[in-house]
DNA sequence: CTGAAAGCGCTTACAG
DNA sequence: CTGAAAGCGCTTACAG
């Protein structure tokens, strides 16, 4: 354990009490009462020696002795697929911030998206006794969440939603609905979907609302023109070779539930000598720092990853305190481009 | 804080004790004393019977506790620039799935680069009580390391390097060689750099030992044909249209030391109506996953990201046990595609 | 306004 | 082979 005083051991408040001829007790209570007991907690002259004092001698709580007092680490857990992931590690950023903000700190942890995974995941964060888990990675089809709930820990849902549980996500189906807006306005009439991976709430809600508002507007949208595919490249260039092989059906348009889906897409084009947007409109999803400065920039839904990520904290600290906390779902625009302009 | 078992108060060795009518301390040597010594630590049957009841209750040992009396946490501090590089993320996993098998923990936390978040940041994981620190965003200028050295804490670096301090890397400077070479085979003779960030190591390696080697195959390269820049998209594209915009020189092929700056490369080209591969040749740098699956795929070093996260905890624990530790260089290899082929 | 005690869960010499 | 004690650094009712 490194010495956070720059001299060979760490002072604690036994050090300081001694210094000042306190009782440890007094100086816990100056240093460490909430705002409005504090006042109570000392007269104002000794509170001020004991924060001169602990500011002097360069006092740092140990949060492993507070923990283990008040059985609050002030850790939270966050699990998600994958970091190398810009959604998941944009949204991880704001719930640096926001933790950082409310003073706990964040442990995160990758699942790959395996179910195996992460339920192991879980444990190890368990065992380390977070006060809370958030998790980036539910699946509509896991039971993780019922035995989480039923065993009492603490948790909630960012980027991807499950109804009854509280989540921090993205409006995803308006953000379908943007597209279908989009496309039908630009004029295009046969349009395809690659729509991601079904277990995931993100690709339910962005096809769904796409789907629907496309058939509002009076569109035609046969079932086979919707794909699931991996979110990934590989997954987009997958799904994309399916789409433009059918001899039935010639797309002018692809929505892509997430940006590396379509720049696969936008790759599959390229090798049949198509060229996104002039021949093909493509539009993603999340409005990633590539999509702008692809060479053939792509058209995205932003979804506000940063706020989502603070939501998903506040949310979390909502519950840990005990109150009632509503889902949060933060409403996306979308920035057209050379894909599909 | 989640009470690990299933039933309302977590299971300690008290309670194991007191089941089993022994000492807690005795079942602290059976649970948790190392391999060697548990042997002497009680009889076989009970320690059997130890292991049983701990079993059946779901004992999870706390780590706070354990952290407040043996003075080491098991937690591990890591700094990176962004966890959305996918760079630093994929290496993060490979940090993950190392520390996890040596049952450490892990903490990681954003410095966008910036010296003062940076020193921030570092306080916030000290005040945490890590073991160590793993940087991942050394700047050659910076004084922080020295600071470290001065106050006792332990770390090591990762992905960057500095002379003097434990480091697990790719071996840049080999990198550029192979894209040198590969450029030079291909006839290319006119060529630029886009070199990336000053302040780091991986920026001046890379394009050290291009320079240093293209010159040594007889090439000229003036230094304005060296342009320094932001790591990212936008910073590519700049510097290309940079290099694109100088009348005097046409490079037929660009090596820039990033994916991404050499995506950002590939849209300024794009802009100009000119094709990478076709007109000008561009090699990137990682081979992240992206590069294979470009509309125009991208030839990139592969560096073996993983490997280097996993080194880096390696040299970590060698560090904490008060090892002499070497620091580590991993090879990198070449992926031609289409943008150089 | 301040002190003294108890205890969170664990480990580690020291006895026997 | 096992027990008993002490203590890591902190907080929190309870006195006074």
């Amino acid at each position: 354990m490194i010495e956070p005083s720059s001299g060979d051991r760490s002072v604690t408040l036994k050090d300081l009490a001694r210094r000042l001829g306190l009782h440890p007790s007094t100086v816990s209570r100056v240093l460490h009462s909430g705002e409005e007991s504090a006042r109570g907690a000392a007269s104002t002259g000794t509170a001020e020696r004991v924060r001169e004092m602990a500011a002097r001698l360069g006092y740092s709580r140990d949060p492993q002795a507070m923990g283990l007092r008040t059985g609050r680490t002030q850790l939270l857990g966050v699990i998600v697929p994958r970091l190398s992931d810009l959604v998941l590690a944009t949204m991880f950023e704001g719930m640096e911030e926001a933790a950082a903000e409310a003073d706990h700190s964040i442990f995160v942890m990758n699942s790959r998206d395996d179910l195996v995974l992460q339920r192991q995941k879980a444990e190890i964060m368990i065992a380390r006794r977070v006060d809370g888990l958030i998790l980036g990675d539910a699946h509509l089809d896991g039971t993780l969440l019922a035995d989480l709930t039923e065993r009492g820990v603490p948790f909630v849902l960012v980027n991807r939603r499950i109804p009854g549980y509280p989540s921090a996500t993205c409006d995803d189906g308006l953000g379908g609905e943007l597209v279908a807006d989009h496309l039908w306005e630009r004029g295009h009439r046969v349009v395809a979907v690659i729509a991601g991976e079904p277990y995931a709430s993100t690709a339910i809600d962005r096809t769904q609302g796409f789907v629907d508002r496309w058939r509002e507007l009076g569109g035609d949208l046969p079932p086979e023109a919707i794909v699931w595919s991996r979110f990934d490249t590989v997954g987009g260039r997958d799904a994309a070779e399916a789409i433009l092989g059918d001899d039935r059906r010639h797309p002018t348009a692809i929505f892509a539930v997430n940006d590396f889906a379509a720049i696969g897409a936008m790759g599959a084009l390229h090798s049949r000598g198509l060229a996104a947007g002039k021949d093909v409109a493509v539009v993603g999803f999340n409005d990633t720092s590539l999509a702008a400065h692809l060479p053939i920039s792509l058209s995205s839904v932003r979804s506000p990853m940063l706020e989502i990520g603070r939501s998903a904290v506040r949310l979390m600290l909502g519950v840990l305190d005990g109150r009632a906390v509503e889902s949060v779902r933060l409403a996306p625009t979308l920035s057209v481009r050379e894909s599909s302009a």
